[in-house]
RNA sequence: GUGGGUGUAGUUCAACGGCAGAACACCGGAUUGUGGUUCCGGGCGUUGCGGGUUCGAGUCCCGUCAUCCACCCCA
């Protein structure tokens, strides 16, 4: 009987776990620079929380949920996407009783029942930003700034910010019925998809890879003209913010995002040598949600980047992670003497904090030093009579082949100074 | 959910329908006091799984699973 993973997840193991626990450790100290926290929520939610958020239609719930009972027969669904529970949790906290403003980060693995492909997994982990409490367009572009730099601290390079405004839910509206009025004529010339697309979510026919429909599209309205004056001032004022704070971006006024609680400012970051799932993070403004998740009316705007594709994008760009452990010191010990001589030592070195590595299955000298070497070892320790007998083992540097013997704590001292 | 490609040793790949191989990696050794180079030795692996055709299937056919690419959707 042979077990295996579930189709599109994927084990993390030395030396790529190296690699994520970098990326998480920038994203973390990139979040506190800006100020925000760490939340941590469960990872199933009530069915009905994404059911509701995420709207009724939207894919996500429609085809993509892992929704299950428990024994008392309660719909849980595992979490598709880090907004819904972080607003939850704000709401059931009664964080918005208080005038302050909160700003969280999260990290963790999303769920969502999807055809796997590049860059696109069943259980695939995010990081994302929440900030909630106000609906000043500075925030807008803070978020935004977060991300910016969180990508160029890890190097990344040939990455792309698109931004555009879907408006309030009025304006998002007329523009909708805008765009149907203005496909209408053609609707029967539409590709097969976008007919449906035409009735659940017009927008998407913009983006549409169908080349008849490419120049169907030819003239249609666009939502920036579609901004009532409040909506259109945040625009603007989002875009000042970000040409002060030095983000370079792009406007897209095609750019639709999925989940239906976005209002106002929505953005991605795009990396094209990724092939077809080629946005790394997405999100925007979500001022109806804390409402509709049963709190008090409050605006609040985030993101979420995906970890997957992020590191493909590092590796694919040779961008150089650290490598995996590799020892300070490995040992190399000579006969039963060397090795009773050695144990000591070992934690000696431990306790400084050392990492020191022995091979008790290693026999031959000759076999122990191709192992020291091949570890990856700075230095080598070496301990035959000649060692014991002065009671000062031979440190030897790999690297330059140099050797000495020293004492005890002048071997701690030369390895944690070196 | 739809369409296409691919599944052989740890990895990358060979093998006309006729005895399953190579390279790399890995392990051991070349006198238990010096690693990387070199040399010698070490591999029967349910050819993803299950059926079928055939004297004979890694090879052809069907199904299934996985994976990759694209659609869809999204991080």
């Amino acid at each position: 009987m042979n077990y295996r993973i579930p189709r599109g997840t994927f084990d993390i193991m030395p030396p790529d776990s190296a690699k994520w626990n970098y990326v998480k450790d920038v994203f973390r100290r990139v979040a506190n620079s800006f100020g925000y926290d760490e939340i941590t929520t469960p990872i199933f939610e009530m069915a009905e929380l994404f059911e509701r958020s995420s709207g009724e239609t939207s894919d996500v719930v429609q085809k993509e949920m892992y929704r299950f009972t428990d024994l008392r027969g309660r719909v849980f669904a595992l979490r598709p996407e880090g907004t819904a529970p972080v607003v939850r949790a704000y709401v059931e906290n009664h964080l918005d009783k208080t005038a302050a403003h909160n700003k969280f980060y999260y990290m963790g693995p999303m769920f969502r029942y999807d055809r796997p492909q590049a860059g696109r997994y069943r259980q695939f982990y995010q990081y994302g930003i929440e900030f909630i409490g106000s609906n000043n367009p500075y925030y807008d572009a803070e978020v935004i700034a977060l991300e910016q730099m969180f990508l160029k601290e890890l190097g990344l390079k040939d990455f792309r910010l698109e931004v555009n405004s879907v408006g309030c839910a009025k304006c998002s509206q007329e523009y909708d019925e805008a765009l149907k009025e203005f496909f209408r004529p053609n609707l029967d010339k539409l590709c097969g998809d976008c007919q449906n697309r035409f009735d659940s979510n017009p927008r998407r026919i913009l983006d549409c890879k169908v080349p008849s429909c490419g120049d169907l599209r030819h003239g249609a309205p666009s939502q920036l003209d579609y901004l009532d004056d409040d909506c259109k001032d945040h625009f603007e004022k989002t875009r000042l913010y970000l040409d002060q704070m030095d983000v370079d971006y792009v406007i897209n006024p095609s750019i639709v995002r999925g989940l239906d609680y976005y209002t106002n400012t929505a953005f991605e970051f795009i990396v094209d040598s990724l092939g077809a799932q080629n946005t790394i993070a997405g999100g925007g403004r979500y001022n109806g949600l804390i409402e509709q998740v049963g709190g008090r009316a409050t605006p609040a705007v985030g993101f979420a980047g995906g970890f997957e594709r992020l590191i493909l994008a590092l590796e694919s760009q040779g961008i150089i992670f650290p490598e995996g452990l590799a020892p300070d010191i490995y040992v190399v010990a000579m006969g039963e003497s060397g090795e009773n001589y050695a144990m000591n030592l070992l934690t000696s070195m431990r306790e400084a904090c050392i990492y020191v590595e022995y091979n008790p299955d290693k026999r031959s000298f000759r076999s122990q030093m191709k192992a020291a070497d091949q570890s990856k070892a700075r230095y080598a320790l070496i301990i035959g009579e000649e060692e014991i007998k002065l009671d000062k083992p031979m440190l030897k540097n790999l690297n330059d082949g140099s050797q000495e013997n020293l004492t005890i704590n002048q071997i701690i001292d030369r390895v944690k100074h070196s």
